[in-house]
DNA sequence: CGAATTTCAGTGGAACTGAAATTT
DNA sequence: CAAATTTCAGTTACACTGAAATTC
């Protein structure tokens, strides 16, 4: 594809602006996790455990809007890596209170400079203050879009 | 998902944003254009046969940034409502030259103003100055991952 | 021959749905 | 009983790949 001869239709669209820069993104950010053996759900877990603290799969899911089908899975292959712990919740024994370990936030770590990393391949057109400006806006519609809490 | 109560990390990253907003618009404009009976692929295509005329399949998937496969699949799906025609071209009987029909034209002007309306529920948050800047940053980050010409 | 085009079959990740099992 | 949580099986759309058939 050459998205410069695209018809001045599509080229205007924000909605498929936004959806090849979305193709562009994620082979970046895939690509280079796939290289350390990592998942692009892997890390928004390990990020929301880091930040939140321990927690259930289903809060889980809401703090980084993934599917409850997919955390499952997802904690499945981290717990096998020894990057979380998932116990019974003594409490609500239909809980699983999720849990980073030691070795999982050295994973975060390791993550988030090979993430760093493609977002300055992704934003290197645009200036320090552009940059910015895109995730501003970004921002703020992904809030506007997002379901009342 | 509440992508307000998102990880910092995840919230801060262009990437992540990008794939949020990449979804909610997938869900306006593909939600919308089925109940048009339409597929993303479709207006695309009819989008750049309008624009740029007949032309042969490569052509097309290059023009809109689709993959052959899916615009062979797409062209016979657009052949069979009478949307499109496929002839073999003379000079090259490799290929097909693809042209839009009248009844085409007409889905196109039908399927401008569904995208139009879901645009404009996308942006909803942004003033129309910033549904500029946010197109213009877009378009510079799509021009410059395209491929070269 | 090599190269280009179309076509088909199929792959893999992603977002999502339905339903069962368990527990509150 | 209804509601919440986890888990599994499966679906759909999407981007992409490999390979065959045809033609230049």
């Amino acid at each position: 594809m050459d998205t410069r001869s695209a018809p001045a239709r599509l080229r205007s669209q924000a909605s498929w602006l936004i959806n090849q820069t979305s193709i562009t993104a994620h082979q970046l950010v895939a690509g280079r996790l796939a290289s350390a053996g990592a998942h692009r759900y892997h890390y928004s877990i390990l990020a929301a455990l880091d930040e939140f603290g321990p927690g259930s799969q289903v809060t889980l899911g809401r703090h980084c809007g993934l599917d409850r089908s997919d955390v499952a899975a997802a904690v499945t292959d981290l717990a096998g890596r020894r990057l979380v712990e998932r116990t019974a919740d003594p409490l609500d024994r239909r809980r699983n209170i999720v849990r980073i370990t030691p070795a999982g936030l050295r994973q975060l770590r390791t993550l988030d400079q090979i993430i760093a990393t493609a977002q300055d391949e992704l934003l290197a057109p645009l200036s320090a203050d552009e940059r910015r400006q895109l995730v501003r806006l970004l921002t703020r519609m992904a809030d506007h879009h997002a379901p009342p809490h």
